[in-house]
DNA sequence: GTGAAAGCGCTAACAA
DNA sequence: TTGTTAGCGCTTTCAC
């Protein structure tokens, strides 16, 4: 059997107060009995209940990380930085996925309840009033990778307008305008998308809606959306994915149809996955400081679990352009290559 | 606050038995008490703690799934699965990785060891002394996608060497003789060239020690390796990757070099993950059925948790052949093109 | 059918 | 410096 408390205090010849007090390093305990409850913890490979010590309210040290799904590269790459970033301050995490139902979202909030500490939630919630709920009930939760202007609530986030601007200008600068977007039906799509019109108009360019697709959020779904706009004999030369996923399915539309990247049609992503890394010709992106953001949230969140009090913050982290092969002046491009802009601007 | 089982049943006019009966169908309950208290939950919107009921034996209703990274799709294709049978049946998953570090392996499992039933694992234990303990403490253990012959353990895994062997085959039967392989330290990569030696055995190719390359985990380590192959001047015609990461590793080689494929060569690789779909040409590949195994394991661990002198087991399915562009014969193929041969075959 | 009471492993006053 | 004790929220005999 697993020892207990009890085990290693009888073991010790002292009391279960005496070895939690070790454990938690309270209280003042003389440096012989200290050192001979360490050692027959050791022996014995005590480990502490964790459900015991968080029926005291100590709390159950897990934090429960919310996504949409896990198709998306990025959510990988999320929550391996907040699971590192977690276990360095002890605490584990759970993950759960929505996949945009509403019955999964209460679902889960519900049996993680009692489980968790926390919530970390990079999923739009379709069910606002759950969210609401919880966080009127006080429930530690911190927004990731997408806000919510309607509530009080912390968050971490990257600057979604922000990146559909830069995006979009780089294009332009690069001689495009006919710039096709592609999105999906998200918050931060529609940021992303703002910002897109954004720097559009302030080059005097005219949205023309017709080239803005919102499909699904799957490659095949971007693909055929991204077909539409190739098909049109004022085919955009400049496609703009929502992120990489969108910016990939754009490409293998192209290139069913044959036409060839960066010449005939420049395309950028958003997230800066590895999936740039492996399409051919590689895809230009806009990157985020993915582990400053993961790091980010979860010690606010974390803080927060600590200090129900704290005021409460959103945190905005800003992007950067990643360029790579997929984009170029319109008709093809020699001078940047030779220039060889860096990468990472 | 949340309500406790002595709210309800303050407020039903019973006692926290009675309670605790309803909410498990446990005993006699007339149905007048039953949909009373059942009213009441709702109305209070009571949760049992879990915390509570797994302090009296009753276990956490969580599983631990253990993979080394989560920079292969295949682990995050793997999570998902596993993630959904979970929570069908009723159980939270909480991931860990180990990133090939034993001082983390052991931490995991320690910091986890509280909190959850059973394990998932689908790393490989560099310490084998930590998974024995594990074993021999009655801890309920599932190894994933590898096995370990010394250890009488359950475990859920592809048959890595029927899969080297129909991968090696396919490639000699297009015409391929000199076949590289760029593998992983694993035990599973070791299975898989071990079906690729005897598939050349079998077809009385000798096989070329110097065409077997281990390298990292990573793309980029792939990539290297592959480039050690592709600079010698006698070549290999096809390159087998241990896995899709080590395959594009191969074809981001061959494409460094201006070495056209499937014509000049062919790669295939394994696991069949969704980088199969966004490289060009499209990568051939070994399927496993990945839900299959993530359900398996799932329901395996589940009934070791709930009794512990169930029979051992371990389960092997089988893979299959997914064939795109990425292989042809020799010198290139449109005769097989043409021919529209089945790509799930 | 229902309830009283003991106890799971731990922590935090409060005593000693 | 160390020990006693009273729970945390729940389940489970065993009475009634």
């Amino acid at each position: 059997m697993k020892p207990t408390i009890y085990d290693i205090a009888r073991a010790a010849g002292v009391s279960t107060a005496t070895v939690s007090k070790v454990m938690n390093n309270k209280g003042k305990i003389s440096e012989k009995t200290r050192s001979k409850i360490k050692r027959i913890m050791q022996e014995q490979r005590y480990e502490p209940s964790v459900m015991a010590s968080a029926m005291k309210g100590k709390g159950t040290r897990t934090i429960a990380f919310i996504i949409p799904d896990i198709d998306n590269p990025i959510y990988a790459e999320y929550l391996k930085r907040i699971e590192a970033c977690g276990h360095e301050l002890g605490y584990t995490i759970v993950m759960a996925t929505t996949e945009r139902d509403p019955e999964k979202e209460e679902r889960h909030l519900s049996l993680l309840r009692s489980k968790v500490d926390g919530y970390i939630i990079a999923a739009r919630f379709s069910n606002l009033g759950l969210l609401k709920a919880l966080i009127e009930d006080g429930v530690p939760i911190a927004l990731f990778s997408h806000e919510r202007d309607e509530l009080s609530v912390d968050s971490v986030t990257v600057d979604d307008y922000l990146g559909g601007y830069r995006a979009t200008e780089y294009l332009i600068e690069l001689g495009h305008a006919r710039i096709g977007m592609v999105g999906e039906d998200t918050i931060s799509s529609q940021e992303r998308i703002r910002g897109y019109r954004q720097a559009l108009r302030d080059s005097g360019i005219k949205t023309e809606e017709s080239l803005i697709r919102v499909g699904g959020h799957t490659i095949d779904g971007a693909a055929e959306q991204a077909g539409h706009l190739l098909e049109r004999a004022d085919r955009p030369t400049a496609i703009f994915g929502y992120n990489d996923i969108c910016a990939v399915g754009a490409m293998l539309a192209a290139r069913a149809r044959g036409i060839r990247m960066p010449d005939e049609l420049s395309v950028i992503g958003f997230d800066d996955t590895m999936l740039c890394h492996i399409v051919e010709p590689k895809l230009s992106s806009v990157s985020m400081p993915t582990q400053e953001m993961g790091d980010q949230v979860v010690n606010l969140l974390i803080r927060r679990i600590e200090d129900a009090d704290m005021p409460k913050q959103r945190l905005r982290l800003l992007p950067e352009l990643a360029l790579r092969g997929s984009t170029s002046r319109p008709g093809g491009d020699e001078a940047i290559e030779r220039s060889g802009r860096p990468a990472g601007l």
